[in-house]
DNA sequence: CACGGCACGTA
DNA sequence: CGTACGTGCCGTGA
């Protein structure tokens, strides 16, 4: 092969595409808004490879239109048996078709044939005109093209380890020449295309006959003579080998609209090209792309990954981190190891990185001089510091001793999440792949406790110190990763106008959770102690009432043992259906008391109950910390809709419906040195925020004349003055009312209720008689959703429902329900950010003592110190209600006592 | 020991 | 056939 010599590269666009999609891991490749991209990666990286490698002058992708060809009409079952294609790959074609056209690609597909037919036409007039081919395909038909200027390479593994096929390679391979795979594929079929074979025939046998009979045809005209097994199943299904063998020709005078000159490569656009790749978030295949392809080939391996910056990495020598953070000039790139739980945490390894400069130490072995630039480093708003996982960072500077950190300019997990709030895992490493295309490095082993790196340690790999070593360049790399990710982040969030939301809401609001979870909440351990040892004597009793009515012990809280004697030993009624058999829920429990009044059922009933909150209790009792007070940990990456959640243990959950719930409240009091709790809470938040997005006059009135909602909604909706609005109405409209921002239909308000369809229905059909534009409003969010791929809060936070447009019913209407939904919980929750971080600035400003300990999506519970109850209200109330200004008021109310439940209101 | 399924607590 | 969560237990399978 001569430089000169012209070479044409064939792709077989779906099966190399398809190859990827499978090689590669869906969830790892998939831009903020959700589409995947695994098989667009992948085909543009075996993209990139070829031509760097291969050198083509010319080159050309094959594209099926559909499943349908002239092969289905022949035999309709060809790739029968396939599965759907999957959404996630077939969205992903027309970008690779998008890609083509920057690369400056022709791409070709034909009406009633496929791909292949199109490769096997252009490959044989390259052949005519003298080119030498190279043909990309996962589709082994490809092989009977194989000759002395056409080869195959065929995917190995993944999409860029190819096998190259010559004719030496097939035979090598498959025992047969190229000419005669097709003979050979005829009898061992193909069961991707569900063209069956011989049974009991395999390469082997069929690479064997054809040896001894020449071809097909010679095999097929002695198959009266092949003895054994083998022979007369050949002689059974000759219909289908011939059937095999004349579909598996592939067509190679397909009429196409471009001819091999046409298929001259002239090079990519790089603007449009660069647009893509940036549109689809492949940084670091953009960099390859510049870095590698005008230049000369070198070699075909290419590492899917990114330069990484130089970066000097050092440890601290003492006495040098004044000079170090003197020299800084931006913003400084913060990684750190320890452990971190509870509002508390302690750090083994800090490094810190910006401009190229990466220092690193072990904070519990900074001498007093640096110790003192640190913390005063750390409390100083003016140094911008960038940080992944902030909160964790804050506990451990707490826990250390240290002032609170200022000037934490961006925190990478938190901007992630913004930019995706659906993922699942922000951890810097899957961060740093995701958005900078690169690993992060690991250091490969711990290091152990001990002292400062000096430079000689740093500079002479030897014994072992280079494990240190390579701690020490790991977590200063961390840091690095850390920087220029939040650099890339910041460029997104202020292409999507999120940048304010971050700067100003997000960011700083991690300052105001991490201090409500280091200070934690005061447990009264006694009482605690207590209500647990009384639900666990009606636990037991419960227990032993219902083995005593059964006859038998069996285990109470298991619900397939319950299943085998409801509805198996005392043949009660079936219940709702569940993927593993019949529900024994509370509501279906009480269906069939009314139904068959059997005394078990109330001792089940009893049992959940009491048995649920003795192990809440439980569960709080040994979550409480040597402090005397529950730490739990406010998530706020984890609700897709922007609200935080609660873990370890969950405070947004305590009981609160039932009296022996509200029991558990009673045991989170006010600690020693304050006077009280208060509880402080928006009234109807979501149902306020649905009407002022909507703009519906008639609840925008309801909610500023009405002091009861429910009743004012159900005076308009019957036609009635609100005081002859009876409890029953009121019940139903509140049903619906809430109902609505989630999506609720008729069907489900129906259940809720205990009325007919129809009647439901004809509830919903009256409400929005007179609130019509509230319907309007939550068709239109779905719509605009539909359209845009997103849906919005009114400060701006996003969610994607790539779902929306499914094929899958099911899929597409839950899509349509959270996208419904998420503006109005969402802006409820930004509403409640907003609310905290004001108050807590607040706080600060009044010089209160008094703080805020938990938030409970629309609540806020407050620990009061001596004599600023009064303006702490005043403060938090100002606060709350002036969180956003909506077409209605925000409502708060509040109260006090020594205990959760004492301050109920 | 990990995991899915169920059940159930909150807003 | 109602959104958003977290947790404990059971039963199964490694």
């Amino acid at each position: 092969m001569t430089a000169s010599q012209s070479r044409l590269l064939l792709i077989d666009g779906h099966s190399m595409a398809f190859r990827a999609f499978f090689a590669l891991p869906a969830e790892k490749f998939a831009t903020d808004d959700g589409q995947v991209t695994n098989a667009v990666y992948g085909f543009a990286s075996m993209l990139i490879n070829l031509l760097k490698a291969e050198e083509p002058t010319h080159v050309a992708v094959a594209f099926d239109v559909s499943r349908q060809s002239f092969r289905t009409e022949e035999y309709p079952a060809y790739k029968d048996g396939r599965g759907e294609t999957p959404e996630d790959f077939k969205s992903q074609i027309p970008i690779i078709q998008q890609l083509l056209d920057a690369f400056g690609i022709p791409w070709l597909t034909k009406q009633s044939y496929e791909a292949d037919d199109i490769i096997a036409t252009l490959a044989s007039q390259s052949e005519a005109a003298g080119l030498d081919t190279l043909i990309s395909s996962g589709d082994r038909d490809a092989i009977q093209l194989v000759n002395d200027t056409v080869t195959l390479l065929y995917p190995v593994k993944g999409v860029t380890e190819l096998a190259r096929y010559t004719p030496a390679a097939v035979e090598e391979k498959y025992g047969v020449t190229p000419e005669r795979y097709r003979d050979l594929a005829a009898l061992v079929g193909e069961k991707a295309d569900n063209l069956p074979g011989v049974p009991g025939v395999g390469p082997k046998t069929a690479a064997k006959w054809i040896a001894k009979y020449g071809s097909l045809d010679g095999l097929v005209a002695k198959a009266d003579e092949i003895t054994g097994k083998a022979g007369q199943s050949l002689r059974d299904n000759l219909d289908g080998v011939l059937r095999n063998y004349r579909l598996n020709c592939l067509v190679k005078d397909v009429e196409l609209d471009r001819a091999i000159p046409d298929l001259e490569w002239r090079g990519w656009d790089v603007t449009e090209t660069n647009r893509l790749f940036d549109a689809l978030q492949f940084r670091a295949l953009g960099e390859r792309l510049n870095a590698n392809l005008p230049e000369k080939a070198v070699g075909a391996a290419v590492a899917p990954v990114a330069e990484t910056p130089q970066l000097e990495s050092a440890a601290l020598v003492p006495g040098g981190l004044d000079v170090w953070l003197a020299a800084r000039e931006g913003d400084v790139a913060i990684a750190f190891t320890g452990q971190f739980a509870s509002g508390a945490g302690s750090f083994d390894t800090i490094a810190l990185a910006e401009g190229g400069q990466a220092l690193w130490f072990e904070p519990s072995q900074l001498d007093a001089e640096d110790e003192r630039t640190w913390v005063d480093w750390l409390a100083d708003s003016a140094k911008p510091k960038l940080v992944h996982d902030a909160k964790a960072f804050l506990w451990g500077a707490d826990a250390a001793g240290w002032p609170e950190p200022a000037g934490i300019k961006a925190d990478t997990m938190i901007a992630a999440y913004l930019l995706k709030p659906e993922q699942r895992s922000y951890a810097l490493g899957d961060l740093a792949m995701q958005y900078l295309g690169r690993e992060l490095e690991a250091a490969m082993t711990p290091v152990d406790d001990g002292a400062l790196f000096s430079d000689s340690a740093l500079a002479g790999p030897d014994g072992d110190m280079s494990d240190d070593i390579a701690r020490v360049q790991a977590d200063c790399s961390a840091a690095a990763v850390v920087g220029e990710l939040a650099a890339v982040q910041a460029e997104r969030l202020e292409q999507r106008h999120q940048a304010r939301l971050a700067a100003e809401l997000e960011f700083p609001v991690i300052g105001v959770v991490a201090r409500m979870e280091i200070t934690g909440i005061a447990a009264d351990e006694g009482h605690f102690a207590d209500i647990e040892a009384g639900f666990a004597a009606q636990s037991k009793e419960a227990t032993e009432r219902a083995h005593e009515i059964v006859g038998r012990p069996f285990n109470v809280g298991s619900p397939k043992q319950l299943q085998e004697i409801l509805f198996d030993e005392l043949k009660m009624p079936k219940t709702k259906r569940t993927k593993t058999g019949y529900t024994t829920n509370a509501e279906a429990l009480q269906q069939l008391l009314v139904k068959t009044g059997h005394p078990l059922l109330e001792q089940l009933l009893r049992f959940r109950d009491v048995e649920k909150l003795k192990q809440i209790v439980a569960t709080l009792r040994a979550t409480i910390q040597p402090d005397g007070r529950i730490h739990t940990t406010f998530h706020q990456t984890v609700a897709a809709t922007g609200r935080l959640s609660s873990a370890d243990p969950n405070l947004q959950n305590i009981p609160v419906r039932s009296e022996a719930g509200r029991a558990i409240r009673a045991g989170f009091v006010v600690s020693e040195g304050f006077e009280s709790l208060m509880t402080i809470d928006y009234s109807q938040i979501e149902m306020r925020i649905m009407a002022s997005l909507t703009g519906d006059e008639g609840l925008i009135d309801a909610f500023i004349a009405g002091e009861d909602i429910h009743r004012a909604v159900a005076a308009k909706v019957f036609s009635v003055e609100p005081a002859a609005v009876t409890d029953e109405h009121r019940r139903k409209i509140k049903a619906m009312s809430y109902g609505l921002a989630y999506g609720l239909s008729p069907y489900g308000l129906s259940q809720q209720l205990g009325i007919s369809t129809q009647e439901a229905q004809q509830l919903s059909d009256d409400y929005f008689a007179r609130f019509g534009k509230v319907r309007d409003y939550l068709h239109r969010v779905v719509e605009e959703a539909r359209k845009t791929g997103y849906t919005e809060t009114i400060m701006g936070r996003r969610r994607y429902f790539p779902d929306l447009t499914s094929d899958n019913r099911q899929l597409r209407e839950i899509a349509e329900r959270a996208a419904l939904n998420a503006p109005i919980q969402g802006s409820a929750a930004d509403i409640m950010k907003t609310a905290m971080l004001g108050v807590d600035r607040a706080l600060r400003r009044e010089k209160l003592d008094s703080r805020v300990l938990l938030q409970v999506h629309d609540e806020l519970v407050c620990e009061v110190a001596p004599g600023e109850a009064e303006r702490l209200e005043a403060l938090v109330r100002e606060q709350m209600s002036n969180a956003a200004t909506l077409a209605v008021p925000l409502t708060v109310s509040a109260g006090f006592g020594e205990s959760w439940e004492a301050a109920a209101h």
